[in-house]
DNA sequence: TTGTAGGCGTTATCAA
DNA sequence: TTGATAACGCCTACAA
């Protein structure tokens, strides 16, 4: 393994000076440099980042801590990280929390021990995980960014998407079709992020409509359970906060002999393949997930780097039209 | 930050009594674990395992390379390699090679400045990169796993799919079901991977039986372009080695008011939640990508402890039976 | 513009 | 069973 020092050797430099031209770019005799490059390239030198990281206390290793990869969700947003660290030159970490078997607390010792330069937690929205542990996450010096989380600022960086924002255009969109009976539908949503959606909803209809909840799980026969419902109450359109649960409601619905769009209009929130490819494709809200990563990857950098942030980035969602509405 | 040395002090032992204690189950006096197993309790030790890693020259940092990360396919390949790695309590470094902008010679030195310890390149099995980079990295002592190529052994770890098994158990599958016109349908697949499906093909029909083989692209209008050539060669059964070409497929064949699985039946090869949300479901051969990537993980974790490595890895395809045949 | 020397936190070698 | 010492490869005062 060629080192630092056999090129100085090679070069009759020092190795400091080695280390200053290639880190510093620090002026260098002319010659010198030549005679450096050379060496690096007769010797095939490539520097070791692990010793840099020692020496300097920091690696270039961000860690994104999600519940699971496999998922169009968050690899859209992993993507989107990915994308930014790789411009910047830093590697990308992951660690998925299912799989790992591990409290938070250990997470915390498994960042330490290797000495992350920051941590991008992304979960649902409706996910209140690690939340607890970030201030020991700062103590230790971790910067760290919480990405798709809608809570009030609390001295760390969030990155998420304008939910009650997305609840209002989502409304505007169904009620311009002409469209005023909505359901709105749920899987396993807490109340207070519900109720963003709600009040974008409100801030839609000026307060005069109020839109039929329905909770649905992954076990519920939708064909039984829900669309039954939807007929019984009139609702012509489903304002589906669940982009699965959408494409499933919508088969169910198509079963049912529903007119997708003509009696019951179905709009999504998230904006995969899953929406492109269901029959009819799915008109959504986009929440930009892609766009999420990078600025959580850009604000992770920034605090690594300039050890300042951006304290609440908020994405603004957009509709796709397709068939469904 | 506590340091091995600040444990030792406080215990009144040497650093290197600690270290063997923490690394190697060295047996050590019982009042002596006592009192090092205080001290990392009271001042909190977390150990440094880059200064592990720079004094042993080895990291147990993974890498897995590949195109990207934002597809089902891919997502759920590093996820079985995640599951795996977080076992043994190895990091994962993913590379999106699409997103990195860099050459393969460049990524090669990205791995050598990080001493990964291991390299995982996933693609799809219809595309060769980095294959003549390997012996580079192998050069540089990095065991490498080049997973879902189907290329003969060649000095380094192969895991993947038996697309010949594929192509006959989905040929023998489609004639039990009384569908002998088969359709073979592929999206830009070079013609030694084709051969692979199509010697599975021959085996499951002796021979008597040439599928219809059909290219697809992602700038077709399938409805114009594929479905007329399917109808006017009376084609029964179309066996799609592209799990959204299938999809797409089964949408321009129901538009076309054929009858799925009674008219033409529709075969995917893939088994991620495209093939189960699409309408009517599809039934396909699964390739077992999670079980690729475990594999894939295994095979370079016993390359980088035991420095031997199972040559090639072949999974078996099994049919997932749903509503399209 | 360049060099010297010391140390980042750990482990390996050798000796006790 | 334990300790002293010297590295691993790099960076950074400080000095020249």
């Amino acid at each position: 393994m060629t080192t630092l020092k056999d090129i100085a050797e090679h070069a009759n430099v020092s190795a400091c000076t080695v280390s200053r031209y290639l880190n510093q770019n620090i002026v260098v005799k002319k010659e010198t440099e030549e005679r450096i490059q050379s060496a690096i390239k007769e010797l095939g030198y490539v520097p070791n980042v692990v010793a840099k990281a020692l020496k300097r206390k920091e690696t270039t290793n961000v860690a994104v801590i999600l519940p699971k990869i496999n998922s169009l969700y968050y690899s859209e947003i992993t993507s989107g990280i990915s994308q930014t660290l790789g411009k910047h030159h830093y590697n990308l970490f992951i660690y998925e929390v299912d799989n790992l078997n591990l409290n938070e607390n250990e997470i915390l010792q498994l960042m330490r021990e290797n000495m992350v330069a920051g941590i991008i937690i992304v979960g649902l929205f409706s996910d209140l995980s690690f939340k607890e542990n970030i201030p020991s996450f700062l103590e230790c010096g971790i910067p760290v960014v919480y990405a798709n989380r809608c809570i009030p600022y609390a001295g760390f960086p969030l990155v998420y998407p304008d939910l009650t924002e997305a609840g209002k255009i989502g409304a505007d969109y169904l009620f311009s079709k002409g469209k005023n009976r909505m359901a709105l539908i749920h899987k396993k949503l807490p109340n207070d992020v519900l109720e963003l959606f709600l009040d974008g909803i409100r801030q839609a209809s000026k307060y005069e409509q109020k839109p039929l909840i329905l909770e649905i799980n992954d076990y519920m026969d939708l064909s039984k359970d829900c669309v039954p419902i939807l007929l019984q109450n009139n609702i012509n359109s489903a304002f589906v906060l669940n982009e699965l649960g959408a494409v499933n409601l919508t088969k169910a619905l198509v079963q049912a002999d529903v007119q997708i769009a003509e009696d019951i209009a179905v709009l999504s929130l998230g904006n995969s393949l899953l929406s492109q490819i269901s029959t009819p494709e799915l008109t959504c809200v986009d929440l930009q997930n892609q766009e999420l990563g990078i600025k959580s990857a850009e604000i992770i950098l920034n605090e690594i780097q300039k050890e300042t942030f951006e304290p609440v980035t908020v994405l603004e969602p957009f509709i796709v039209e397709r068939k469904s509405s």
